[in-house]
DNA sequence: ACGTTACTTTTCAAAGC
DNA sequence: GCTTTAAAAAGTAACGT
């Protein structure tokens, strides 16, 4: 009986070991990659559900807490790419992504997909861009989309293109080098997206 | 009345059959020609037809897998010349091994460009996987039949998972049903 | 800025680690 | 879970020229 206490002792405290370091972990991160508190209070909260449910079994804590602080940042409207969340961690990329739909899907979070104005501010505001860009990124963005050109196409890609033509339109003028930096996409990327949406504004 | 449903296509299909006998395929790579056998990477050996276009692994256990095929018909014709190259070789093979189709994958032409992002939403989060950073398909899990879908922009899709040669066509019947219910059928 | 090659996703069996 | 095999879809990436 003693030992038996003693092991309900020992889990009881590799588990909080465990949580505590996952949480430590996402503060880490979260820190890097400088989202604000509330999201890594939201981030805690996705891995404490994923904990309960059992969801960690057969994962990596490291990979779970990676991808409870990506769903995070989404759920907020402040969505890193998974480029950038696999830089701050230390689990690779594709584990990140299939863990993410693995947890998405178990805890039911249903995410909308990435909406990429939402990466406009911060692309911007990295590269110096005024509000007068940003605004018709957002509006190259609007348009293209409504016009069906979103489809399949990764957000960060859309993003970029646009903050690109928005930059010639408003005499800021970014090289796509620099665009592509920031947004971490190629410059093939950017010329493929930023020709199609050009089109659809109706400019050529 | 020319539909979606006339424009599939069976792409590759997978089946499984064993020839009853155990094999030594340390032997069997030496006596087939064009063999593949790298027992440290993969237990199976490796083997090409050419008409029909197939590929074969070969078990220790004389179970075989066959993919690669265009057809039901290219299945059997590869592993009856499968069959035969290992009687030549005097190996016992059984009268008519029963062969299993395992996987049917087809692709089709829903003849719109889609909306994904409204078709995630329309068609529910919670049976949809559309994360366009990582790969631009929608990927939709059907029920009945039991398949798997992937959707993209173009109106191309990709019917996987099935098991008999109308479970792709029972399948996009039904997604066409369910996206223009929705509206998003241009 | 081309072209080519290759990787992402899904499905499925096989034997073994 | 991984390893191998095949195939389609379309986007993205990394080569070399």
């Amino acid at each position: 009986r003693l030992r038996k206490w003693q092991e309900r002792i020992r889990t009881k405290d590799a588990g909080e070991r465990n949580l505590q370091f996952a949480l430590s972990e996402i503060d880490r991160m979260a820190s890097a990659l400088g989202v604000p508190r509330s999201v890594r209070e939201v981030a805690s909260v996705i891995y404490r559900r994923a904990l309960n449910e059992d969801l960690i079994r057969g994962r990596s804590i490291e990979g779970v807490a990676t991808s409870a602080l990506y769903a995070a940042c989404r759920q907020e409207g402040i969505p890193r790419s998974l480029d950038e969340v696999a830089e701050v961690s230390r689990v690779p990329q594709k584990e990140i992504g299939r863990t993410y739909r693995y947890i998405s899907q178990e805890l039911g979070l249903e995410l909308k997909p990435v909406d990429p104005k939402q990466f406009v501010p911060r692309f911007a505001s990295a590269l110096d861009l005024s509000e007068e860009v940003q605004a018709k990124a957002t509006e190259i963005i609007d348009v293209s989309a409504e016009q069906g050109l979103l489809s399949g196409k990764s957000p960060t890609g859309f993003a970029a293109a646009a903050i690109y033509a928005a930059s010639l339109l408003c005499n800021e003028k970014k090289t796509q080098r620099e665009v592509a930096d920031v947004a971490q996409v190629t410059e093939v990327t950017i010329r493929n997206r930023y020709q199609e949406q050009i089109e659809a504004m109706g400019f050529r | 009345m020319s539909g979606p449903a006339d424009s599939i296509e069976i792409q590759n299909v997978v089946a499984s059959t064993g020839i009853g006998q155990e094999l030594d395929l340390e032997a069997l790579a030496d006596d087939l020609p064009g063999a593949d056998f790298n027992p440290d990477n993969f237990p199976g050996l490796v083997y090409r037809t050419q008409d029909p276009k197939a590929a074969a692994l070969i078990f220790r256990s004389g179970k075989i897998v066959c993919t690669g095929a265009k057809s039901i018909d290219d299945v059997h014709d590869a592993l009856g010349i499968i069959f035969d190259k290992l009687r030549e070789l005097k190996i016992p093979v059984d009268d008519e091994p029963e062969i299993t189709v395992q996987n049917i994958v087809s692709s089709a032409d829903l003849g719109h460009n889609l909306n994904l992002n409204a078709l995630a939403i329309g068609l529910g989060l919670e049976d949809v996987e559309y994360e366009p950073e990582q790969f631009p398909g929608l990927v939709y899990r059907m029920d009945e039949p039991k398949v798997v879908i992937l959707l993209f922009g173009s109106g191309k899709i990709v019917i996987t998972g099935g098991k008999r040669t109308d479970d792709a066509e029972t399948a996009v019947e039904e997604i066409v049903e369910r996206i223009d219910a929705l509206g998003l059928l241009g």
